[in-house]
DNA sequence: CATTTTTGTAGGACAGTGTTCTACTCCAAT
DNA sequence: ATTGGAGTAGAACACTGTCCTACAAAAATG
């Protein structure tokens, strides 16, 4: 009968544990599992925190996939000093965050949301580091680094959008058919 | 004052009708625009009508990117005949397809939506065409045309998606950059 | 042509959504 | 110790997908 009063969750623990609730969420049930009411909940604080500590639901998601970003510009960096090693290494640890997260991943890259533009900017910077690390040891072509990064996240993207979007031939073997996405890259950008 | 009846629509129209509104109201006004009752009235039907003719909301956006995904089949398609051309050339239709229809692209690609296999294959085995068309003239490396038709797929849809993401550096030019990343392939898949 | 069945429309209802508001209460800094 | 900021509780609004009933018109049947 007696409806108990929650406890009352620092101010400081509000932001971070709507959005880990809101990445738990997503990934366990699905993006239509992401309401204002229902993140509140697996946070165990009060729908209001939503427009407290961001702009509304909106706000809390462009949050969310900025953290994303973060995790992912730290999980992608490789650091073989064999120049192809790292830049293949940095492709299937691509692939290996976007299999962790998969929903997480799709709403990163979905035009719904809106990733802080210096941490989105920093994960790319990965990337062109490892191509300047290429290009340094004569492995990869020359050229401006910015864009052959960008052709090469434009592919290693494209694969694993179609991977967890299953719109893929079911014939074909994911991991197999990414192997050799690799390899095709690595020609197509070879010095 | 009165309340004027609306004319029956004729039954054979209902469906048809439902999904050029659907396209159209994606389009212009963006997929939070795609509620069912926009989506009738945009059609000049009852709302009913999507659950008469289609299973649901779900159902009519199945069918929406199915009719996207036929038309993008006939739009790709090329008949240069030099090999190289023709892959070119049906590269630059894929993008000026997605820049055509923006919205209705992501929602193919989206995990919300499953269009109908055997129209989805029929669009890619335009692209095994060409690719086979490559092989014959010596232009592409041999190996499976179903494997590589998807890592090429993969690598222009995804150039394609960071695009209309606008998740790509502002300071590159997407066309020029697109030209870049056809090249790009064009080597990874060369005999 | 007349009758019956199918199928569209009208309008209401339900639970669930994002969002905002008010009231209350607790923590923390002055 | 007191005050003010910041959390919770809960109601309210318009809108969503979905379903239901009632009625009318088109289409199929005789």
């Amino acid at each position: 009968m007696s409806t108990v009063k929650n406890p009352r969750t620092p101010a400081t623990e509000v932001r971070a544990n709507l959005i880990a609730a809101a990445r738990q969420l997503l990934e366990r049930e699905g993006s239509d599992a992401l309401t204002v009411r229902g993140v509140a909940a697996e946070a165990g604080v009060a729908p209001m925190g939503v427009y407290n500590h961001f702009d509304g639901k909106d706000g809390l998601l462009d949050a969310v996939v900025t953290d994303g970003f973060r995790e992912f510009g730290t999980r992608i960096a490789a650091t073989d000093s064999d120049a192809a090693a790292r830049l293949l290494a940095a492709g299937r640890n691509y692939r290996a965050f976007a299999l962790d997260y998969p929903r997480l991943y799709e709403l990163m890259f979905s035009t719904k949301c809106t990733p802080d533009d210096e941490v989105a900017t920093g994960a790319f910077g990965v990337l062109v580091d490892i191509i300047r690390y290429g290009q340094a040891a004569n492995l990869i072509m020359a050229g401006d680094p910015d864009s052959l990064a960008a052709q090469v996240w434009a592919c290693v993207h494209g694969a694993m959008s179609l991977e967890l979007a299953e719109s893929q031939p079911p014939f074909l073997d994911p991991a197999e058919n990414y192997e050799h996405l690799l390899l095709l890259v690595a020609r197509g950008i070879a010095a």
